[in-house]
DNA sequence: ACCTGAACACCGTTCAAGT
DNA sequence: ACCTGAACACCGTTCAAGT
């Protein structure tokens, strides 16, 4: 195995802050949210849980930071540039973040944490301000910037929240058969529900089981997008 | 102080599955999310573990309990009858689910874990289905209904979820005072950005200082609403 | 059928001690 | 300055034993 300066070390890679949010990245993805624990971290870093602490002051800063990385990286790689509309660079940084929180699932209950408890925060300012722009370059009126990029952001939040959590579910179901194996015991719990209580609901139930993740996730966005449009009367 | 069946008793209420329930929401709102342990129930119903576990089958069943308690609460309570267009019932029953988030802040984790991980539970199609039946008296063109009412619930969720935690941020801010002066400490934060890379959230930081939540919210479910008449060109 | 309470494995965090 | 690892207080859950 290859070392970041190049010469081979013999056990000790040189314990970072850097490192630790790294391997804690790694525990989060492949074990879910209860997978961070001290423990494995000392276990897969080769030292006591002293050493962790010297470098971050608790459990909740190092999932502050996580957070911080995965979502800074999500949003940098932005294919927005691609896009010449500010309506599809808003839909690409949608989709971004919407599968940033599927491949981290860890990440939906992380945002919402940090979006309400910690405004002040990075991560709130830089999803706001990555969304903010092109509702700007829409043309809205500036009164109106603030609703309409928290009309978004809520959404995408809201929405990527709660596919997410599927991805990751009871034990990561991550091949499309398990995906599609969950949507049809959802769509048939639905059609069973009482006639007289849940018209409704089990009249979408087959929506429901033919929809697509994303194609429903960018639909939701485009709702809003058509919102936002035709508050401005234009 | 008087007992259920108006005879007064020693000590023991009779331990039941919905005392135990009472019990954790009290707990919950009072003392926030971390604020549900096995001691502290076991203190407050004078019993040990056991006895809960003999009512309920792990942690994770009382929470679910305790969260589909609280909002069939919440959706019964309904003003939505006395209103009198579709569009006001989605705005009375959005905002009656905002107020229950606001109230029991720890419901907004919940929601979204049990409309994710357990969609075929009593508590999504409860909210599909409310919200669901406006949509359908909206006119809505069938094959819009899962869109649309996803589209809404996702923002209700996202929004009310976001808003709810500064409620009981750190120590339950309750007051408007501390409300205030929340919104003031991140206002602040926001307007000393970097100018290069946060031009947009500097420039809304005093719409973001101004905004009053419930409004934002509304303001935000009418952005959706309008989406739904705008795509379906009516 | 319902409840008791000691015990177990595990958690985040601290801290005196080493280098 | 950086790391070690035993120890602490607390957690959810189990289970033999009582009534």
């Amino acid at each position: 195995m290859a070392t970041r300066a190049g010469r081979t070390q013999r056990r000790t890679e040189a314990l970072s802050r850097e490192r630790i949010i790294e391997v804690a990245v790694e525990l989060l993805d492949s074990a879910g949210d209860g997978g961070l624990t001290f423990r494995a971290l000392t276990e897969r870093l080769a030292t006591g849980p002293g050493a962790i602490y010297w470098h971050v002051a608790n459990k909740g800063e190092l999932l502050e930071a996580a957070t911080d990385g995965v979502i800074t990286a999500a949003l940098a790689a932005e294919p927005a540039e691609q896009a010449d509309s500010p309506r599809d660079r808003i839909r690409a940084i949608a989709l971004g973040l919407f599968e940033a929180i599927d491949r981290h699932p860890w990440l939906a209950p992380q945002l919402a944490a940090q979006f309400s408890r910690k405004p002040w925060g990075p991560v709130t300012p830089r999803i706001f301000e990555s969304i903010g722009r092109q509702v700007r370059e829409l043309g809205v009126p500036k009164e109106n910037w603030f609703t309409a990029t928290s009309g978004l952001v809520h959404y995408i939040l809201g929405a990527a929240g709660q596919n997410a959590a599927n991805a990751a579910s009871v034990r990561l179901l991550r091949t499309e058969d398990e995906r599609a194996e969950f949507v049809e015991a959802v769509a048939k719990a639905w059609e069973e529900l009482d006639p007289e209580e849940y018209p409704f609901t089990r009249a979408v139930a087959d929506q429901a089981r033919e929809h697509d993740d994303r194609e429903q996730f960018l639909a939701g966005i485009d709702l809003v997008l058509a919102g936002i449009t035709a508050v401005q009367g234009q």
